[in-house]
DNA sequence: TTGTAGGCGTTATCAA
DNA sequence: TTGATAACGCCTACAA
């Protein structure tokens, strides 16, 4: 008795453009012709009704891969983002991935982990998936990324963060006026000693912020000099509360304007460690408005950026980008602004 | 006077095994030999030496697609993850990248949005570029991920989410147990009028959780169909928002067993416009313990779930289906645990 | 309009 | 150990 092939059978090795040439009695040329919404026109509707029915019928599907070992394109665009746990990047991401997949590019993402090997490397994986085009979201002092892009001429753009010498386009937030914006909501309620938890060192948003305070408390008529600095070493929160610990051995502070969310919740972690509460005993400002500080306790007063706009633009940079590859470098500076919640007060009298 | 190339000059056409082959006088399958670690062996330590330098100093790099070309592997593995911007999935992706790094793999993430024709989209194009194998957080009735994966013969692991014929490895938490421990800790409280609100049909984390609260009620000895139950319509705040609303008008209930915590904030939120205190009011537990819920007002209590454990099992499992394809399926629960926290309490009298 | 031939950059399989 | 040759799957001049 003839066994039958079981159900779920595995399917025999994937059709290529010469199987299907065979099946519908054609060279693979014209079948490549009209398989591909590009040529049809050059071939007749009767062959193309046929090639496509064959293809149809062997379940031929393109091989992006040997398409992109000639065409050196594969219509998807690369993000590398430095941490995809900072809940910052996937909004932004998000963003970008709609208004890319909007003309037909899909997005791969992968996350660096601040860690400048795992992004060159990274880099290297998507240039060798052929990807069109890259939204750089880890850019940092010492990293060979934008390099590594240049020299791959994948058309390239930076989001969030700057980069000095970089030539290609940037959408970043007006850090420094950000800044600003908490120190003087600060100032407003009366605060004069206010400290800085700044980021760390090497990273644009970092440096703008933190130059952003020295000139806002200037310009506020205080004495920047005389206002406790101090650097966390990453984004996190971990490193957050280390540097607010170090931040409360100084002292000499009503407030402290930190340079961005995840450091803000270290910052109140450390705060309610020392017995203080965040808001009647210390100020607090973050920088982002990443999702659900506004509902955390105390609801943290921060400085948003927009992060679908981000996304957006950028995108649309990077299309231009890879469609007029000549244009030249486009800076777009976002304009954060204030939103306050109940993690400021005046200080005490 | 001659003029020197400018600092920033554009590299020439990448170099090839053929150009380092004809720098270093020997044949290009001889380079492509001594520049490939699993093979240096095959060659002299003198004219792997001569090759290295020639390699070297034309700048090459490999070209992964063109070796994909050939052994069909790329040593990548793509994540699909269905919402990028749900805080549960980063720590899960980023186990999982850890994991694979250690064994050599870089990995992508392409986030589904939720929409089964993306997800299909997204999965040819992981295949187009040839992932060694792939994770699928993704999965949910209808969608055809599945079945692509084994017509494609890719190397598959679920994680999260069941699927219910699939025949790959899967990682999950045992959600029915989890939603158990919820609605033990609300009868513990006291209360006996629980209502569910529960996540989206279709996904398995759904149905397993709202199949558990209705035995766990069966088990305290209560009726579940005395029980008011209400299905979001997405695992988001906003879905979550709105079917407590919906909850709300039926009403009869002193607290609310959540699916998850996204929509538990929208319970929050709903319960917040119509007055009421989570906590004192009416109880709230969530499910997945997701970054930040510990932190938000009330801290929700909530079913922690082996974020970094799913991740880092699911890509060794995975690994394990790469190495060896005939290994049959193996299916990992992962018990989730009760975390107390402030917004549950006992019902008032 | 269709077929032919060559190549994209690498690796596998021979034979030398 | 090394070299020669032929794929891998597709695209594009160019020729017919």
């Amino acid at each position: 008795m003839p066994r039958r092939p079981p159900a779920l059978s595995v399917e025999p090795p994937r059709a290529t453009i010469a199987d299907v040439a065979r099946a519908a009695g054609v060279h693979p040329s014209t079948v490549s012709r009209a398989l591909n919404p590009d040529t049809r026109a050059m071939v007749t509707d009767a062959v193309a009704v046929r090639v496509a029915e064959a293809a149809e019928q062997l379940g031929w599907r393109p091989s992006m891969l040997a398409a992109g070992l000639r065409t050196r394109r594969s219509r998807t665009i690369g993000i590398l983002v430095p941490d995809l746990v900072n809940p910052v990047f996937p909004p932004i991401v998000h963003a970008a991935e709609v208004r890319l997949a909007e003309a037909g590019y899909a997005t791969l993402v992968a996350n660096t982990d601040n860690d400048p090997d795992r992004e060159a490397m990274m880099i290297e994986r998507m240039a060798g998936h052929l990807v069109d085009g890259l939204m750089l979201a880890s850019a940092a002092k010492g990293s060979q990324a934008v390099d590594l892009c240049r020299r791959r001429r994948i058309p390239t753009v930076l989001i969030n963060r700057r980069l000095p010498g970089a030539e290609f386009s940037a959408v970043t937030n007006d850090d420094r006026h950000g800044m600003a914006l908490a120190v003087e909501h600060l100032v407003a309620l009366g605060h004069r000693r206010i400290a800085h938890l700044a980021g760390p060192s090497g990273i644009s948003t970092a440096v703008d912020r933190r130059s952003g305070f020295r000139s806002a408390v200037r310009a506020a008529g205080l004495d920047p000099d005389l206002m406790p600095i101090m650097a966390a070493d990453a984004y996190t929160i971990e490193a957050g509360r280390c540097a607010m610990e170090r931040l409360l051995e100084l002292g000499g502070f009503t407030a402290v304007a930190v340079a961005n969310d995840l450091l803000a919740l270290g910052a109140y972690d450390a705060l309610g460690a020392a017995g203080l509460r965040v808001g009647p005993d210390v100020s607090v400002t973050g920088f982002n408005d990443m999702p659900f500080v506004d509902r955390i306790s105390p609801p943290l007063t921060t400085i948003r950026i927009q992060h679908a706009e981000m996304g957006g633009r950028a995108a649309g940079l990077l299309l231009a980008a890879i469609t007029e590859p000549a244009t030249s470098r486009t800076d777009i500076l976002l304009q954060p602004k204030l939103v306050v919640r109940h993690s400021t007060a005046a200080p005490e009298a």
